[in-house]
RNA sequence: GCGGACGUGGCGGAAUGGUAGACGCUGCGGACUUAAAAUCCGUUGGCCGUAUGGCCGUGGGGGUUCAAGUCCCCCCGCCCGCACCA
């Protein structure tokens, strides 16, 4: 027998694959669809070991299903373009599409020695004016629709770079590579409506039974809606009123303040004269706005001096603040504040010494001396009209009588903000609109598209290469004819992933971003693979996208995804140097004793904990390197086995080692296995041991497809080393049970096709079949197998195990009775005590109760 | 702070309320070898015992049940998300 020559034979498998053209595939009515799809990687320059364990799982699904008769497309494609290429070629001297198009090959040429069973015929990167210029389309026709609009919004300026940047730019209040102090500058921008999806967005969250629990709640979340009431209160001398929206309306009549915004425009004009206040609003802009960060800070506030009245609340005044908590952003940025209700606002009152009176009174409690809100439902008291009602009711009667008094209206409101899409970068998709002295903002007349990126470009200045192109953004307005220019802006990233599983589906037509039947036939895709760190914002953009789009008539479809899998991260352990500098794991190594030491040197080394990998803790490891020591299968297999995929992977070098040499050891057994020659008859008899091997065997069938189906990929690979361990057992007892062995290791061999394709196909070929097994299907479980004949149940007493009993399968209560009772361990546990019942579960457990 | 997960051997992890620790990794002992590697066999939750065996054990405390890692209540710990980084 000849070793196992990983290189040469997955070589050998992958190129008749492609060959072959096993993996394309097209549109085929008399088939099931199924749809899988991996997040489309970013083209960094080389693929990490999470772009391996991402792909290894679309791959397991996309051959488990592919087995299971369906038509499978599982494509490829590249999220090609966005800022590192524009760093990359600042500090390269390169350009971005030169960076980025090399990047693509080289990762490409890995992906492929990964043995993944893709669709390469549909591969796409969105950096190309062909995949770009259909969601220039889209964005006219959501402009047509309304759904794209421009308004001034504030970003974070970098004086010296000239460019905008991102909140993770801004690094203790200055530019991340300028260092300069960042300015807030207003710029009119584009943003897309996604609110006007927000209630169909938040209503579909239940038609994705599919997704993660975990991540329909972030979703939900996010877009926050909640039911209130908005309305008006006045101010004591003067004119203005203070609109306040509350999700809390029963809670009126324990108010004892108004609180506004730092930047809500009464705070302005109330306080812009008060001393202290220019002082105040600095101290609130130095803390951030994130709800996190807000929700944990000490609750300040700045008295305006002025009283707020109510015409529910006859006589009564309340003082207005400004106060930190409050965003502007959400409601109306101004709020009535309820101590003796909200968290914050007990908060805010004991340091105010404000008022706290409880009106919402729970069952069995009376709120006196409360030392901190309470949030519980409960009845209304102290509060006139409302008094003996429960707060939901409440809230009901209070909305009517404000509305009867014209003083607001229930409503409803969503945390959800409007998309910005606009970047002022150079290496997006153009927006493709042209700025007019006289006619204002033109749409790019559909045949003029694409509007494509230039390519002349340097970054010898700063700010962006678009703005200071000599001649690109210099053009005939296409309505009046004058001069004009080109929106210089180009579109977040976000915007090409939102939509790429389409294209997958068309990734050739040049006249439209698909065909509408073809989207008929595909969607939605069955299952998406990726990380959980896209859990709200790429798959609520594409999720609003695919609406959008239905509606300007594109496709008929309400959901992308109709189910998602989040994969965990992929960690190692880091290792440090006597002087702390850290070391990658390639450098160290154990010396005889067992310490971890430096290669170079022999010097100690400090083991740390399991972290994420990342370049500046040197805890990566370099797939290619993996795929070069021990295959791709050995790769994929370590990926797959241990770790639940929804877990953080601990990446170790004793865990690939370990699936290297059971890819071996799989290869060698199945060679030197004794089996009967191909296409031998099925014998009629078995021995004992064969029945037990066939029960094994035919339970591994149905055992791997639902692990595999539950992504418990895990537990599919745990089935498939019991196999072959009882494989490895199996002693022969007759020379007909060879066809048994035979058909033990067809089933293993057809189970880990999906996990291990390479070495699959080599032994399948091995075991005398011409066919290819990766156009094989899945194998049939015979169900008269998957019982087997006997069980072997613990026996308690008094619920603690003394004897274990192997009996008939089929055996009755009373049988299982006896023989538990005849057992001598379970005698002497009874000691002769008195029996008051005993539990039969067939097939489970005896409990015998004494005492 | 709010919301959500999670907590099982030395490690990763298995367990429709029914024999806790499947399947692995590591360690230990042995075989083969001049030797090593590879491979194979055995062993590997803790404590007591020569042993049959016994006691303890799923973060801690209570409860429901014939039976609890699993269900309920309280507590502790850890991780994730909470607005434009993709």
């Amino acid at each position: 027998m000849s070793r196992y020559n990983i290189r040469e034979i997955e070589e050998k498998w992958r190129k008749l694959w492609v060959e072959r053209r096993c993996f394309e595939v097209s549109e085929d009515l008399s088939k099931e669809k199924y749809y899988v799809l991996a997040m489309l990687p970013y083209p960094s320059g080389r693929i990490h070991v999470g772009h391996v364990r991402n792909y290894t799982l679309s791959d397991v699904v996309a051959r488990y299903r592919r087995a299971q008769g369906y038509n499978v497309l599982n494509p490829m494609g590249w999220d090609a373009l966005g800022l590192p290429a524009e760093n990359a070629a600042m500090e390269r001297n390169t350009l971005p599409a030169d960076w980025t198009n090399n990047n693509i090959a080289q990762m490409k040429e890995q992906l492929l020695s990964m043995g993944l069973a893709i669709d390469w015929s549909r591969e796409i990167s969105t950096c190309e004016p062909e995949y770009y210029k259909h969601e220039q389309k889209m964005f006219l026709d959501f402009y047509k629709k309304n759904l794209a609009y421009r308004k001034e919004s504030i970003v974070n300026w970098d004086p010296v770079e000239n460019t905008v940047l991102a909140n993770e730019q801004v690094v203790d209040g200055k530019g991340w590579r300028s260092g300069a102090p960042v300015e807030r500058r207003k710029l009119n921008q584009w943003f897309l409506k996604i609110t006007a999806y927000a209630e169909e967005l938040l209503e579909d969250i239940k038609k994705l039974e599919r997704w993660p629990e975990k991540v329909r709640i972030m979703q939900e979340n996010w877009i926050g809606k909640s039911q209130g009431l908005q309305f008006n209160w006045n101010i004591a001398g003067r004119e203005e009123i203070i609109e306040v929206f509350t999700t809390r309306p029963d809670t009126l009549f324990g108010a004892s303040f108004i609180a506004l915004a730092p930047d809500h425009p009464m705070s302005v004009a109330l306080a812009a004269n008060k001393e202290g206040f220019d002082a105040f609003i600095k101290q609130c802009q130095t803390m951030g706005t994130s709800e996190e960060v807000l929700a944990q800070a000490e609750k300040i506030g700045f008295d305006t001096g002025y009283k707020a009245t109510h015409p529910l609340l006859p006589g009564k005044e309340f003082p207005i603040y400004i106060a930190n908590f409050i965003l502007m952003g959400y409601g109306t940025g101004a709020i009535f504040g309820v101590p003796a209700h909200d968290p914050r606002d007990f908060e805010f009152a004991k340091k105010y010494d404000l008022p706290v009176c409880p009106v919402v009174i729970p069952q069995g409690q009376n709120l006196e001396n409360l030392v901190e809100a309470s949030v519980e439902p409960g009845f209304m008291r102290n509060s006139e009209f409302l008094d003996g009602l429960d707060n939901n009711a409440a809230k009901i009667e209070i909305i009517k009588r404000v509305e009867a008094l014209g003083n607001g209206f229930g409503t409803t409101q969503y945390r959800l903000r409007d998309w910005g899409v606009s970047r002022q970068r150079y290496w997006g998709c153009p927006v493709p609109f042209i700025h007019c002295e006289v006619c204002g903002i033109v749409p790019v007349p559909e045949k003029s598209l694409p509007v494509s990126l230039p390519m002349d470009i340097n970054y010898d200045a700063p700010g962006n290469p678009l703005d200071r192109h000599p001649t690109w953004k210099h053009v005939d307005c296409p309505s009046c004819g004058r001069a004009a220019q080109r929106e210089t802006d180009t579109f977040d990233t976000f915007f090409e992933s939102s939509w790429y599983f389409l294209r997958y589906l068309d990734p050739h037509n040049d006249q439209t971003g698909f065909d509408k039947k073809k989207s008929g036939y595909w969607m939605a895709v069955d299952q998406y693979i990726g990380g959980v760190e896209h859990a709200v914002l790429h798959l609520l953009y594409a999720r609003f996208f695919t609406k959008a789009l239905r509606d300007c008539g594109y496709l008929e479809c309400d959901e992308p995804f109709t189910g998602l899998f989040t994969q965990g991260m992929v960690t190692h352990e880091t290792y440090q140097d006597e002087k702390g500098q850290w070391l990658y794991p390639n450098e160290i190594d154990k010396d005889e004793t067992g310490k971890v030491v430096t290669i170079e040197g022999g010097k100690a080394v400090t083991v740390g904990a399991s972290v994420k990998m990342s370049k500046s803790k040197r805890n990566t490891v370099d797939p290619q390197d993996i795929l070069d020591t021990y295959g791709a299968d050995a790769a994929r297999l370590f990926i797959l086995s241990d770790s639940p995929p929804e877990r953080d992977l601990e990446w170790s070098e004793a865990g690939i080692e370990g699936a290297w040499r059971y890819i071996n050891k799989l290869y060698r057994m199945v060679n030197e296995a004794d089996l009967s020659p191909p296409g031998s008859p099925k014998s009629a008899i078995f021995s004992a041991n064969a029945v037990k091997l066939r029960h094994i065997t035919h339970k591994t069938i149905t055992e791997i497809g639902s692990e595999i189906e539950a992504f418990h990929m895990n537990k599919a690979v745990a089935r498939i080393r019991e196999l072959s361990n009882a494989i490895g057992d199996f002693k022969m007892q007759d020379q007909s049970d060879q066809w048994a062995l035979r058909e033990a290791v067809e089933t293993l061999v057809c189970c880990m096709n999906p996990m291990i394709p390479h070495l699959a196909e080599e032994l399948w070929h091995f075991l005398g079949h011409k066919t290819i097994l990766a156009e094989e299907p899945w194998p049939v479980a015979d169900d008269c197998l998957l019982e087997a004949n006997t069980v072997t149940i613990g026996v308690q007493v008094n619920g603690k195990v003394r004897a274990t009993i192997t009996l008939p399968a089929n055996a009755d209560q009373k049988t299982a009775e006896e023989k538990a009772l005849a057992e001598p361990g379970i005698q002497k546990a009874l000691d002769g005590k008195k029996i008051r019942k005993i539990i039969v579960v067939p097939g489970r457990i005896v409990n015998v109760v004494v005492g």
